[in-house]
RNA sequence: GGUCUGGUAGUUCAGUUGGUUAGAAUGCCUGCCUGUCACGCAGGAGGUCGCGGGUUCGAGUCCCGUCCAGACCGCCA
């Protein structure tokens, strides 16, 4: 070791002792007669002191030529220090340097390397390794390191074993768009990397290993988000013998855990809300459920008193803003503008105001009288000083533009603390979404889950009212994982195909390797993953993915560090047999 | 594919209804300073105002196009 302590490792008992540390310059005071140097590294930071007329000239020259991120290794004495420095753990103590070494130059950097940098998101990006010196980023990454250990540690525990899956595997038309790997032995034929494991756990249930997890890189081609990479990690598992309840109660384990370990959070049983209710009281079906404020249908109250927008709508909704009734006309109309955004989509908004005399003001006076907005206030539960918002039109647009409008009220109320976490099941949701537009339904989670055994006899007569047994866990509106109870059985899964619209050819060319499988003692089984980049950030407090993961994507998609995608020369093409278009 | 915001010194930003030589802070360089720790003081260097076109006597500022970055919608079984 070209060390014998750490940067952040000496104390005052250590006074005395000759040490060598190295590290990178944090900065250099030179005071005249006496020069300081604040070495850092991982651990910490400690003080070199050079002092005219103690310290040898050469080495008072050396230090002169250092600046901020050469590497050093020096070596002296431990030292109590003058004045102390209570801000920092080796506050008490500084190194007289005896012999100094420039391990390295370095370049001015072009950000500085503190927790508060002057540096802008690109930059920081281009110059990740210069980033990831910063005691904030490397944190962060360190909580993931946590993170994944005590993953690893609860499953073991729980006889879980980690099988790592192929990255080479084969491309599927249904759900994300794959990546795709050009094959030079089979030119015309590709390869595709994972959405996810899925088909290969499921291979591992009916090998009998009975518990399988991994923390497996997953790919898929979409657009990006702040929340969203074309490479991310999942927790992966599967598990043989078993109901839905076993796999909620082994993964809220693994969660409450999680919190234990990394967060010293103990978080009580989580709940159980079905999809319907969540679209129904939250219009989403992640609900932030650390604020109520749901949602109140008024469709019963709100119509036939001639406002034609309230008469026409499929549904009427509204939510408490409990305590805004003293909202100015500015406040109000800040709410419009943000519902009649394009991305929320609302055509107006309604208010009514129950003003704490115990009156009741709208913007709907013309057609309703106050006994009506009263009735409509009671139904939501209102009490002199709240605001109701209402929003109306077509079902699932009006539930979703309200949930926004919920979420960014939440917001404003600073009812959305990130120090507080309110996990809860969503469980039941629907097996098949029809969509519109292709004709056809599409497999809401995937084609692999299984429909709920007392609703398989609807799959003929009415697929879209089929519950799944299929689950995702939801904390404070961010959808942290999601899985289900598998199809094992051939004959329910070439059904289900049959249902998406695959001819049975089409079923036994993508997929027969899975149904032939399930033809030798496919065990009963289910699993989860966990969107594990996701779950860092929100234990972080973070809305962005970005910092958890230690070389990101920007939101094109891009590596502007290393610079790709990029090009390949023409020789790889030919060898690989593509042309590409000019 | 779409919407919004931004792009000015190494960096983070300001720049008024279009008007002379484009500013601040910080960083960088030089000098001074024996207890600093966001050290201090004095001085200095540093700009194709993203790029292209247009309007105008005159454009960092207005218009059109384009590139880049960020957030979002669509998309993400």
């Amino acid at each position: 070791m070209l060390r014998t302590h750490t940067c952040g490792q000496l104390r005052l008992e250590d006074i005395d002792q000759e040490v060598t540390l190295t590290g990178w310059v944090q900065r250099v005071r030179d005071k005249g007669g006496v020069l300081w140097i604040d070495l850092r590294d991982r651990y910490g930071i400690t003080q070199l002191i050079f002092k005219e007329g103690e310290t040898a000239a050469e080495l008072i020259q050396k230090a002169k030529q250092t600046g901020r991120e050469f590497v050093l290794e020096a070596k002296g004495k431990v030292i109590e220090r003058f004045s102390k420095n209570p801000k920092m753990p080796t506050g008490d103590i500084e190194v007289e340097v005896t012999a100094l070494n420039i391990l390295n130059s370095s370049e001015v950097p072009p950000f500085t390397i503190e927790d508060e940098t002057d540096g802008g998101e690109d930059l920081r990006m281009k110059y990740r390794y210069l980033d990831l010196r910063r005691n904030t980023v490397r944190r962060k990454l360190q909580l993931r390191h946590r993170m994944m250990q005590h993953t690893r540690t609860y499953l073991d525990g729980k006889d879980f074993i980690e099988v790592e899956t192929p990255v080479l595997i084969k491309s599927t038309p249904e759900g994300a768009r794959d990546f795709v790997v050009p094959s030079r032995m089979h030119p015309g034929e590709f390869y595709a990397l994972p959405q996810s494991p899925q088909t290969f756990k499921q291979l591992l249930m009916v090998a009998g290993f009975d518990r399988y997890f991994q923390i497996v890189k997953c790919f898929r081609d979409e657009d990006l988000r702040a929340d969203r990479q074309p490479e991310f990690t999942q927790i992966d598992c599967e598990m043989s013998f078993v109901t839905q309840e076993d796999i909620l109660h082994t993964f809220e384990g693994l969660t409450k855990h999680l919190f234990r370990q990394v967060k010293e959070l103990d978080v009580s049983d989580f709940p159980r809300m079905s999809y319907e209710e969540a679209m129904r009281t939250y219009g989403i079906d992640k609900p932030d459920t650390r604020f109520e404020m749901k949602f109140t249908e008024l469709n019963e109250v709100a119509p036939g008193k001639g406002f034609n927008v309230f008469d026409q709508a499929e549904l009427v909704v509204g939510i408490n803003a409990k305590g805004c009734a003293e909202y100015t006309r500015k406040q109000l109309d800040a709410l419009t503008e943000f519902v009649k955004k394009p991305q929320i989509g609302a055509k107006g908004l309604v208010y009514v105001k129950y003003n704490t005399d115990g009156s009741l003001k709208s913007s709907v006076d013309k057609f309703y009288s106050e006994a009506d907005l009263k009735t409509w206030a009671s139904k939501m539960n209102a009490i002199p000083g709240d605001l109701l918002l209402i929003l109306s039109g077509e079902k699932d647009h009006t539930r979703k533009a309200m949930a926004e409008l919920r979420l960014h009220m939440g917001s404003e109320l600073g009812l959305r603390d990130r120090n507080v976490f309110k996990p809860l099941w969503v469980v039941d949701f629907p097996l098949l979404e029809w969509n519109a537009e292709d004709e056809r339904f599409y497999a809401m989670h995937h084609p692999f889950t299984s429909p709920k055994p007392e609703d398989i006899a609807l799959l003929d007569t009415d697929p879209s009212a089929v519950r799944a047994n299929a689950y995702d866990l939801v904390i404070n509106g961010v959808e942290i994982g999601g899985g289900s109870i598998r199809i094992h059985n051939r004959a329910l899964q070439n059904r289900m195909f049959k249902i998406l619209g695959f001819t049975e050819e089409e079923a036994q060319r993508q997929f027969g390797f899975l149904m032939d499988a399930f033809e030798y003692g496919a065990p009963p089984h289910g699993g989860i993953a966990f969107g594990f980049d996701r779950m860092c950030a929100l234990f972080d407090g973070a809305d962005s993915i970005r910092d958890y993961i230690a070389f990101p994507k920007n939101n094109a998609g891009r590596d502007v560090m290393i610079d790709t995608p990029s090009r390949i020369a023409q020789g790889q093409l030919d060898e690989l047999g593509i042309a590409i278009r000019k």
